[in-house]
DNA sequence: GACGATATCTTGACAATGTCAAGATTTTCT
DNA sequence: AGAAAATCTTGACATTGTCAAGATATCGTC
């Protein structure tokens, strides 16, 4: 069986749940074990029978965090099939949505809070599922001449260096307010979508949010 | 008195380099007030005489990470004087090589640990001032037409986010193996930054160490 | 349906940690 | 020299991650 039937019904989740609330309301220093068993309703003591330590909830909330992302990857994909560039485009912009609308979760799931991913295989799964995704929208851009052809998995690195860090830097509030000023955050990340690659982004993309 | 000479001479400054080889050694997990003060000598209240709390002494260590990163940088632009491009691709390289060689000092100083950077202004300072030798090069390499015209700062923002992601990623360890296993690191950053640059870096450059 | 094995949860405890208060000691200033 | 300030120690407390022992519910087998 899957979903346990036991004392609580279905602690695990709960508890992943009760976490990313959270990471919501007090930030990833105010992620404490013994607050997320409380929200859950259980005793402080009673995450163990499902977590190891600490650091496995941690990877099971960062887990989840990736799925999210993968699926509207997903969602991005599918509804702007046949348009690669634009597919790129709101990839990263659904990148950078989860920063900003859930900063402490987005934290927790990619800034290698987790010591050693290694020992968690869902975790690493689902961060490569993520990468294929981003690396099937470069193949298509490449077969239309939007980016640079050649070995494909490191260009999608480099892309997904771009907006990676693109993201990391608005978050720490590491980007110049020279800047941040005179553009909204969807119009910096197109402008520097733009210096990768080949083809001009239409500018109308700035003000239209996509679909997700 | 800059150096004060108290009981223990300058436990400031021996707190911070404690706390950096507490990181070095242990990571950023294994950082403790306690454990700081023990390696200064010094009993575990003693930091609170020169650090408000926990987050003043880490803001203070990432000051002294950025300090050393903003060093470097200017180092690169006076060895490779009159040569923006190359000044970018070393700028670069002794980003990623901080990030390689001491991972959670790089990670504290940049990964955004900090919550509220605006309480330390010796951290934002240093944090400007680095990005303003990045935006120097760019305009260096704008003038040359290595990267396109305009906002230089806009166009900073993106070369920054680049770098940042890249190393970013690499010390999370979510770059594909399918791409590490066949670049050496220095290439595959110099492969990313040929993305955004509009002529060639040349290919010898990857065998070179840069002269920091 | 009964019963042993197993999974789940509670209670209680302990060490590590961040932080504060009170006091001792040293330096600085007048 | 003596007062004031800075520095450091000792002791205490609450929070936290973790483990051990035990209680309770569920599952699989007969």
């Amino acid at each position: 069986m899957v979903t346990q039937k036991y004392h609580h019904g279905d602690l695990k989740n709960a508890l992943i749940k009760a976490g990313i609330e959270i990471l919501s309301s007090d930030g990833v220093g105010g992620l404490s074990l013994r607050k997320v068993a409380q929200r859950a309703g259980v005793s402080h003591s009673a995450p163990y029978a499902h977590f190891a330590d600490k650091q496995a909830l941690i990877a099971a909330i960062s887990t989840e965090g990736y799925r999210r992302l993968y699926e509207r990857l997903l969602s991005v994909n599918r509804n702007y099939s046949g348009d690669p560039l634009r597919q790129l485009v709101e990839a990263a912009w659904v990148y950078t949505r989860f920063a900003l609308d859930d900063p402490a979760h987005f934290k927790i799931t990619l800034s290698g809070i987790i010591e050693k991913e290694k020992d968690y295989p869902a975790f690493v799964e689902m961060s490569q599922r993520s990468f294929s995704v981003v690396a099937e929208i470069v193949r298509a851009c490449q077969q239309e001449g939007i980016l640079e052809p050649g070995d494909t998995d490191a260009v999608a690195v480099s892309v997904w260096s771009l907006v990676h860090g693109f993201v990391s830097l608005l978050l720490e509030g590491q980007i110049s307010h020279t800047v941040t000023e005179r553009m909204s955050t969807r119009e910096l990340l197109i402008f520097t979508l733009n210096r990768m690659v080949e083809k001009p982004i239409p500018s109308e993309w700035v003000a239209e949010e996509g679909n997700i």
